[in-house]
DNA sequence: CGATTTGTTGATCTTACTCAATAATCGTGG
DNA sequence: CCACGATTATTGAGTAAGATCAACAAATCG
């Protein structure tokens, strides 16, 4: 299937959720984290609804915004995995992290009006673009917008401290392990399987994310293999024992 | 002078500003970080003062809230540091991060409505309590504080992923470095001397929170003093070379 | 299909951790 | 105000986790 097609087919598929059951659930409407299910009214929904763009996949490689590009929208996944990284004077990369469906990038950027880090898709993407301007006016209006961008600002913050916190007192075992637990739970949370999913990201990209050497992750990945607790195959990756893999990672079993 | 009449001036101080110009900058409000000068107009800034809950200075030790408590308010710290710290199922202390005057604790727990962590007061300090329910109906009707809320919310996600960066990529000297840079930078901000401060926290608060061991700490600040770069007696702390400082770190200087 | 990127495995080296001993500082009560 | 114990900070010696270097294998892509 080429790819004019894939777009022809995505184009006909918007248009049929469009026009049944858009807003039944979250998992379609493409603003996923933005719309809250029950709690906003279906005409609030649909306000917020047209202020989203959709549409253009990303191919592989292409970027959503480059560092130092002006701050205009902020970005829901909808599909695929976005990788947000910078570039230092040396020219060397810093993975700042991985965006999967039903994520919003861009918060960092409120503030400061400009991107800190370039966004680039690591597979095919679909993205949903949401003019912060529109957010902001639309919130001004809706007072459950306004309570939900709170809270999903707040949760970033949170789940960045988590990372910071990996990052500051667990060794490679640990990093990965609870790396993969993550990816885990947010392909659960929407839905996916949490106990087989594709990295999208290179053995490289997670290495630089975890503050680790690449021959450390590989490493580590082998190990936790001959432990019985995953099967990586290159790309794709089959959790064998969830249990066990908290355990290394010293981590509780999520519910 | 002894504490009481340290109260005392400091009751003193508080009324003399809200009878004469407590809205004149946002360094004497309390709110610092939430008041906007020249955008706020002042009825504005007079009904964000009368959600907020002045006084009660916190001694060193004092708990501001513990980990696990329900989230009811944000806090802005006035004057003191506190120490943001979560405690895990082992017992150990994992230091999420400090806070200064004018800084604001409490927006990561928005989301999910309980604090992940302890804030602890590293010295006397003073805090203002402002009841987050009240904010959020505020904001709905201030678009001005809305969108302040949105920035501050947006830059303190920013400053969590610089962290994450500095622990991901950095060795011991360029992490202890760019702590203290920080600290400089952000007392700076709030008029303070950017080249002589007290580290309220102790070596192994820094360590804890910079992934380091307490003796890395120490060994790097006896080389930074070697080198002519600072001078530290036990808690005070001066910069002598802010420009070798930032090298050290590389870090590019602060304009 | 060949070239380039990505991933794995092994050997060696280095940074920062751990353990240990001592010194300085803090806080408390006499 | 000083003396005491307790906490905190410094310094040294040995060790280990993970980085680096190197070689090769596998996957990806034009």
């Amino acid at each position: 299937m080429d790819q004019q097609t894939r777009d022809q087919q995505t184009r006909e598929q918007q248009t049929r959720e469009q026009k049944t059951n858009a807003h039944v659930s979250c998992q379609q409407c493409g603003l996923n984290e933005l719309c809250i299910p029950h709690t906003l009214t279906a005409p609030e929904m649909d306000e917020i609804d047209q202020i989203a763009r959709r549409g253009k996949p990303l191919q592989k490689g292409e970027y959503l915004f480059r560092q130092s590009d002006d701050f205009e929208s902020l970005f829901a996944v909808r599909a695929g995995c976005i990788k947000l990284f910078s570039v230092d004077d040396n020219g060397d990369e810093k993975v700042v992290g991985f965006f999967l469906p039903g994520e919003i990038l861009g918060m960092d950027a409120i503030d400061s009006k400009f991107h800190s880090a370039s966004a680039v898709a690591l597979s095919t993407a679909s993205v949903c673009e949401i003019p912060y301007e529109s957010v902001e006016l639309l919130a001004g209006r809706i007072k459950n917008l306004q309570v939900h961008m709170y809270r999903l600002l707040s949760r970033e913050i949170r789940s960045d401290q988590e990372l910071q916190l990996l990052l500051a007192k667990n060794n490679a075992e640990e990093r990965i392990g609870a790396f993969l637990m993550n990816l885990s739970v947010r392909y659960e949370r929407r839905r996916l399987s949490p106990k087989e999913f594709r990295l999208d990201m290179t053995r490289s990209d997670i290495a630089n994310y975890l503050g680790l050497a690449v021959e450390t992750v590989s490493r580590v990945i082998t190990r936790f293999q001959k432990a019985g607790i995953l099967r990586a195959e290159g790309k794709s990756l089959e959790i064998l024992d969830r249990g066990a893999l908290c355990a290394v990672s010293h981590l509780k079993a999520p519910d």
